[in-house]
DNA sequence: TAGATTGTTAATCGATTAACAATC
DNA sequence: TAGATTGTTAATCGATTAACAATC
């Protein structure tokens, strides 16, 4: 039996959950700055928040301050890290490799998010046995037993949208159970699958209702 | 004075306007079916959300239906579009042509979104002078002009996180209005400016948690 | 007509905000 | 000590869901 170091982590609301990267980015510039302890004064302001905000959503990691002296960033830190899944290394494949997927594979910042790309597949056979940034891009015949024997568990799926069902079908069934859809394409997965929708379409409506009530 | 043929639109909340686009989606695939009208409770079976919840939210477009035929698929259509603004051309321009921008300057969707990306930008003097999908990647030091000239509204922001601050000042002292931030900074503007923060750290939190509760 | 569907009003649920006690 | 900050409990606010009337 461990010896819990500070309480269970909560559940956390969806709003909190989508909230909790940007403290992170906020506390490791902070982190930068050589100061050991952090207010959510401090990081209320950072982001326009409210600090009640920012403690309530803190404290679904299981993390706790002290009062006057704030909390210790380091520990803030690991803890929305290990919230979040971030302090393992979790890894993934990539689907279709245009000029999305491609942007993708370059993004460094994903290493630091715990998510490792380890292969990308194309239909496409000119671009089939290339390299980009490190990562090969392999046949789609060899995606099942790939994923397979990889055991990798998250799909990133940047195909065009004409081919995202079938594709998402090929990831559920060489076993994958998250799905991060760049398509703007409604899959229909079986429960027990993650999905996570990003598309562009969904942040320029809201640019443009905001920009419309100016 | 015109004569109104719907309902004058309301507000809307945040998560009504980020579900538009989804519906906009299913709306324009089932158009190509050639029926005439649906029904909320096919839209929602489509996107797996609830049939109240998809008439209130059409329902701030101003649009109504009529009972027992359900809506027309045109005129919900041209109601969503007209609410988010996308039935009419707005120019934009981005600034950072990196794997990311040059991503989204080949995203043939934002045409169908009324958003029209007439220039890039870079620091980089090596990619400077080139087209990328037909569109001038220029060099910074046209940029104010550049924009004051075409009167850009929209600008978006795919320059290297620390660039991103400095940057955002030039597109505000600009005249740009609406900034897409596909960086992962907070950015600290003023008041009347519009920020949509795309950073993708948020969608792969929502996923990773999604995975841990499986 | 009967039944399917819209649209509105009321009830519930959940998230944010406010108030205040605890404490270093 | 006094004051700043945390953390919890209560109140408010807003969004979703339920109930039901209206209607083609």
């Amino acid at each position: 039996m461990s010896t819990p170091t500070q309480p269970a982590a909560k559940t956390g609301s969806l709003p909190t959950i989508r909230r909790l990267p940007a403290y992170l980015q906020v506390l490791l510039e902070y982190q930068s700055t050589g100061m050991e302890n952090i207010s959510t004064t401090h990081i209320a302001n950072a982001l326009e928040l409210d600090q009640v905000q920012v403690r309530k959503d803190l404290s679904v990691t299981g993390v706790t301050g002290r009062p006057r002296i704030g909390y210790s960033v380091q520990q803030l830190v690991e803890s929305i890290q290990r919230y979040l899944g971030w302090n393992m290394t979790s890894d993934a494949v990539l689907v279709g490799v245009g000029h999305l997927g491609t942007a993708l594979l370059g993004y460094r910042a994903f290493e630091k998010h715990g998510l490792r790309i380890v292969a990308a597949f194309d239909g496409d056979e000119t671009i089939v046995g290339r390299s980009i940034h490190g990562i090969p891009v392999l046949p789609m015949s060899s995606f099942d037993a790939t994923v397979r024997r990889l055991e990798v568990k998250i799909g990133i799926l940047t195909v065009p949208s004409p081919a995202a069902h079938e594709v998402a079908q090929l990831l559920v069934s060489a076993g994958i159970k998250g799905i991060w859809n760049f398509t703007s394409v409604a899959l229909q997965l079986p429960k027990g699958i993650a999905v996570q929708n990003e598309d562009l379409s969904t942040g320029l409506a809201v640019l443009c209702r905001k920009l419309m009530n100016l």
